[in-house]
DNA sequence: AAATTTTATCTTGACGTCGAGATACTTTAA
DNA sequence: TTAAAGTATCTCGACGTCAAGATAAAATTT
C-alpha cells in the first residue's frame, strides 16, 4: 500500500532518473512523520490548555526532579532554543502562573526557574495524555518491530548527539 | 550504546514510574532525528545559496515536470503552508529570479508559478547534493535495515496521509 | 439574466523566534 | 588588587509564518 512519500519518490524518479533517491524512503518519511507528530502533540496539549512550547519547558523542569528548578541556560540547552526565546517563554509561563523566577543563591547573575504546583499538575496531566495518544499511534506495530525500529533510529541519531560537546 | 533519548526516558522513568514511556523509544527519536535532518538539509542547501523553504517550493515545481508550472494553491498543498506564506515566498523567489508569475490562460483569477532556468539549475544541484548527504547519513545501515525501517515508517505515516481529503 | 456561493490569490496585523548586542556579575591572570 | 576574559541573562529589531479578511473572478442557483 502506498503513501505520500511513494508518490514523491516516484515523481523524482520520473524527473531525475539519473539520481539515486533511495535515501528518501527512510529520511523523507522521518521528516513527514515528525511533522504529523507535532500536530498530534499540539492537539493532545490543547485538552490541557498548553501550547507545545509550554510543555517543552515545563517537561524539562519536571524531568529534573524535585525541586523542579533549572537555570535559563540549562533550559535552553534542553529545549534547543536561543536565550532571547527562553526569556520570552519564561515571562509568559510566569504570567500564567506555571513557573516562577527565583534568584540563584550561589550566583547573583543567575536565576532559577521553578515549576509551581499548578505547573507540575499541568505537565503531569499533559504527559500522561501524550503517552496515551502515542501508544495509539504505535498500535499497529508489533512489540518486536518497535524494538527493532528504536534500535535503528538510535543508530541514526547517534552521530548527531555526539557531534555536540 | 546510549543516546540522548535514552537519557530522556531514564529521567521520566525515575520521575514518573507510574507511566509507560515506551512509545518515546520510537517517537521521540523520530522527532529528534527530524530536527537534526532539518539542520543538515539547511547546511547542504547553503552551498547552493538556497534556504530550506526556497528548496521546498522549487522542488515542488521541479517534480511537477516540464514546463515546471504550478498554481499557488497547488504549491501550498504540496508544501503545507498557508496562502499568505506562499504569496510571500513566491514574491521573494521572483525577486531572486528563480521563479516567475504567469497569468493562468484558462482562469483569470489564477496565476501560474514557473521555474526559471536559473531556478531549475539551482534545485537540481541542491537535490543531488542533498541526496549525497542523506546517503552518507544512512551509511551505517544495511540495505536490509533500510528496507525494513522504510516499511515500518510507511505503516506509521499512513493513517495521517489518509485522514486528509 | 441576476443573485448567490464558491474558488483563487493577495493583504494585513499579531505573534514567536532568532541573533546581535547590552548589562551585570564572576573567575582567572598579572 | 586590579585588569581582562568569561559567563548568565535580558533587550531589541528584523524576519517569516499564520489566520482572518479583502478582492476579484468563476460556477451555480433561481
Amino acid at each position: 500500500m502506498e503513501d505520500e512519500v511513494d508518490r514523491l519518490i516516484e515523481a523524482w524518479r520520473r524527473e531525475r532518473p539519473d539520481l539515486d533517491v533511495a535515501p528518501m524512503e527512510v529520511l523523507s518519511r522521518v521528516s513527514r512523520l515528525a511533522r504529523h507528530l507535532d500536530r498530534a502533540r499540539s492537539q493532545a496539549f490543547d485538552t490541557h490548555g498548553l501550547e507545545s512550547w509550554e510543555f517543552d519547558v515545563l517537561a524539562a523542569l519536571r524531568r529534573a526532579g524535585a525541586p523542579y528548578q533549572l537555570s535559563p541556560g540549562k533550559l535552553l540547552k534542553e529545549t534547543l532554543v536561543t536565550s532571547g526565546t527562553m526569556t520570552n517563554r519564561v515571562d509568559r509561563l510566569t504570567a500564567r502562573g506555571l513557573v516562577e523566577r527565583l534568584p540563584d543563591p550561589s550566583d547573583r547573575r543567575g536565576v532559577l526557574v521553578q515549576l509551581t504546583p499548578a505547573g507540575r499538575d499541568a505537565v503531569d496531566a499533559a504527559m500522561a495524555d501524550l503517552l496515551t495518544h502515542e501508544r495509539a499511534l504505535l498500535g499497529s506495530l508489533s512489540e518486536r518491530d518497535q524494538l527493532r525500529i528504536a534500535r535503528v533510529l538510535r543508530e541514526l541519531v547517534r552521530p548527531f548527539d555526539q557531534e555536540k560537546h
